[in-house]
DNA sequence: CAACTATAGTTTATATGCTAAACTAAACAG
DNA sequence: CTGTTTAGTTTAGCATATAAACTATAGTTG
C-alpha cells in the first residue's frame, strides 16, 4: 500500500517533467527559425526579440535594453549596430546623460514590431481556444512555482 | 457588459503569456551557464544534454542521437566528436550496418550521467513539494494543449 | 576644485550550438 | 549490375552570447 502510493508519485512527477521536457524542446524549435515578419524580410530570433523589447518602451537606453533581454551590454550593443545596419533602429544620444545612448524604431522596425504584436495576439487567442479560465489561472501559478524553483 | 468579457480574457490570456515569457528567459538564463556535474568537471549545457540523451538509451546511434536531440546528423557528430576527445563518450561502428555509429558513456561520462540524473530527481522532488495531483494533472494537460497548438 | 571611483556604451576576441552543403561509403531497389 | 537512398563526417558560416579592455562621462569625496 505505502509502496505503491510512492509509485504513483513518481509517476506523477515524471509526468510533469516528461511534459515539461517536451514543451521546452518545443519552444527550443520555434526560437531556432528565422521568420518574416510585415514586409521586413527574415529576422532572425535575437532580431525580433529586440525589436519587440524596443517597441515596448518609448525611448529605451543601451543598458535598458540589455537589462530586458536579459543579456550584457555588449550584446545589446551588438544586436543594436545590427538592426541599424538592417535600417530597423535609430541610436542617438541621451540629451540627459552623455554616456548613454537612446534607441528608437525606424519606420521599417515599427512595422516589424507591429507585425509582432500581432503574432503575439494571435498565440493569445490560441491560447484561449486551448485553455478555459480556471486551467489558465492553475497553469500560470504552477508555471511560477516552476520558475522559483528554478531560480535554486 | 460584454465589452469587460473581452478585457477580461485578454488580461487571462497575456497573464498566460507573461508567464510562458518568464519561464522562456529563466531556461535562457540556466541554458547558458556550464556547470559540474559529478567528478567530470565543467559541461556546458549542450554537452550535458547529449551525455543524458547518449545515457538514456543503451547503445544509441548517431542519427539516433540526433533525432532524439532534434538537431541535424551534423550537430551530433559534432558534438559527440567534442565528447570523445574529452573522454566522455565512445563511437564504435555499429555491426548490423557498417554505415551506422554507435555511441556509449564512457566511465567518466557515466558518473557524469548519474550526477545529471540525481539533479533531475531533485527537481522531480522539487516539483513533487510545490504542486498537488490535482495542479500537476492539470498542468500537464495544459502543456500537451499548449505542444499542440505551437505545432502550427 | 582636483582626484578618484563608478558608469554607459563600444569594440574585439572567443565560445557554444547550431545549419547547410559537400563528401564518402554502405545499403537498398529494380 | 546500375542507380538511388542513407548514415555519418567534415567544413564553412551564422546566431547569440560572454568577458575584457577601452573611452568618455557622471558622481563622490576631501
Amino acid at each position: 500500500m505505502k509502496n505503491k502510493e510512492i509509485y504513483r508519485d513518481d509517476n506523477k512527477d515524471s509526468r510533469v517533467s516528461l511534459s515539461i521536457g517536451r514543451f521546452i524542446m518545443q519552444l527550443r524549435r520555434l526560437e531556432r527559425s528565422p521568420r518574416s515578419f510585415g514586409a521586413a524580410g527574415p529576422l532572425t530570433p535575437g532580431e525580433i526579440h529586440t525589436i519587440a523589447a524596443i517597441g515596448c518602451k518609448e525611448g529605451i537606453l543601451m543598458g535598458e535594453l540589455a537589462a530586458r533581454l536579459g543579456v550584457t551590454k555588449g550584446a545589446a550593443t551588438q544586436m543594436a549596430s545590427r538592426l541599424e545596419v538592417k535600417g530597423f533602429v535609430r541610436r542617438a544620444p541621451d540629451p540627459a546623460d552623455a554616456r548613454a545612448t537612446v534607441i528608437s524604431l525606424t519606420q521599417t522596425g515599427l512595422l516589424a514590431y507591429q507585425a509582432h504584436e500581432e503574432l503575439h495576439r494571435r498565440f493569445c487567442q490560441k491560447i484561449s481556444a486551448c485553455l478555459s479560465s480556471h486551467e489558465s489561472e492553475i497553469f500560470v501559478d504552477c508555471l511560477d512555482k516552476l520558475c522559483e524553483a528554478l531560480e535554486e
